[in-house]
DNA sequence: TACAGTTGGTTTGCATGCACCGTATACAGG
DNA sequence: CCTGTATACGGTGCATGCAAACCAACTGTA
């Protein structure tokens, strides 16, 4: 479970997160108050807030006086906007973790990559989505920057249940074997080099990679997508 | 007012907003719901209901379980980091607008520079502050991109009232007349390069001119941040 | 005097009930 | 048959009331 630490199965907020991003709603589809509040058996007021604040946080369309809230369909091209969005912040945030550079933050990305290496050629592993959202999360605390890490907590959520959890209830790409433990290793690399930049405090090259990462990345898992334009 | 078309004084939500950031809150104090309701003459969930709202935006800080939440402080480290939040967001935003390039969005940034520069000489004109909102604000809707333009909302809502209102209430950093002039003429400056990168699809050069003119004006504006490095 | 338990006040979390709004449907008029 | 209007229904916005939790001061005992 991503943010482990901040998930609490008791609180209202997160059994809704769950259920609307396990595929148990239609996308797209209207929430009606009355009908999660039996749902979760609790009052429609818990409701209530937890879907404002997930409307404050973009997870939900809508909350118009008297119009309700719906869930995103996450077409391609919200797909797109979605990983855009990612880049743009996790760019940013790996350009301050290189200017702050600091000591701590370099051993636990490491120990995150050492884990992750271990993983490679496990394909379909839970531990996998879950060590690589870590190693996302980490980097985002790298940063050292309060608003950017608590954006960035709500907008990992969201891209670890569109990109793993919500794919496999639809369709699974059927990927060979071959060609999954490549890109697994590649990520691998890939997370092993921001950090060396990180550590060689060179900014302007830790938010390159960082983006390119994140654009192969997400171009491979929205295969939808149309060519993938350098951002 | 900021984003006027969204703010409707008859939400609760919005005379919230404007109660926290006029200065009427001190620094760090509690806000507490029974108070507030009566202050404003509705009943508790509605207030409850804002609060929740702005803490997932990260307008107040807190919030934990029988915690409540409690207005941020804006010391200068705070500051710095709110600053640095916006470079990297409305960075991206400059070069995701030089991407699509859309008519239509130039032509409004233009009329808005062109605005603007009528302003130069009025110093603390209130049009002044509104326009370069506004500027900021046209310059997020080109990039097109619904997750950013949501999120430089309720951050460029915040920077106005960190920038412009906020500090108003406590001293006035009484600046000469010429040089408050010439910084408005080197803001209107920098607007028409950015917008001009934009023109010509200039994806890099508009990222960084967006990144240093948010740079300078941060700076300035919150004169007791320490040595600005570049980002 | 120091410390632990208790107790009252304050604040938040939540359930219930009512009022208002928007929409779809049925009906009357042209 | 088409159109404008009234009305019923689904759903949200909000007020009230109660229970649980936190905090601080008070008190009794060692």
């Amino acid at each position: 479970m991503p943010f482990s630490k901040t998930v609490d199965e008791s609180r209202v907020y997160d059994r809704l997160l769950k259920l609307v991003f396990s595929g148990s709603m239609a996308p797209g589809e209207r929430l009606v108050e009355r009908r999660l509040a039996e749902q979760l058996g609790v009052s429609r007021i818990p409701v209530r807030e937890s879907v404002r604040e997930m409307l404050a946080q973009g997870l939900l369309v809508g909350g118009d006086k008297w119009a309700g809230a719906c869930t995103r369909n996450y077409t391609p091209a919200e797909v797109r906007q979605l990983s855009e969005y990612r880049r743009i912040l996790e760019g940013g945030a790996a350009r301050l973790a290189a200017r702050h550079t600091d000591r701590n933050d370099l051993a636990h990305l490491d120990r995150l990559r050492e884990e992750t290496e271990k993983e490679v050629g496990n394909y379909g592993s839970p531990r996998w989505a879950q060590l690589d959202h870590e190693f996302h999360a980490a980097l985002a605390q790298a940063s050292h920057n309060e608003r950017l890490i608590h954006t960035m907590q709500h907008l990992l959520a969201e891209c670890h249940y569109v990109f793993y959890v919500y794919p496999r209830q639809q369709r699974r790409p059927e990927l060979s074997y071959a060609d999954a433990v490549a890109q697994m290793a590649r990520v691998v690399k890939d997370h092993g080099a921001i950090v060396e930049r990180i550590r060689q405090a060179d900014a302007d090259g830790a938010e390159r990679l960082a983006r390119a990462h994140l654009l192969v990345t997400g171009r491979q898992a929205a295969s939808d997508l149309a060519g993938g334009e350098e951002l």
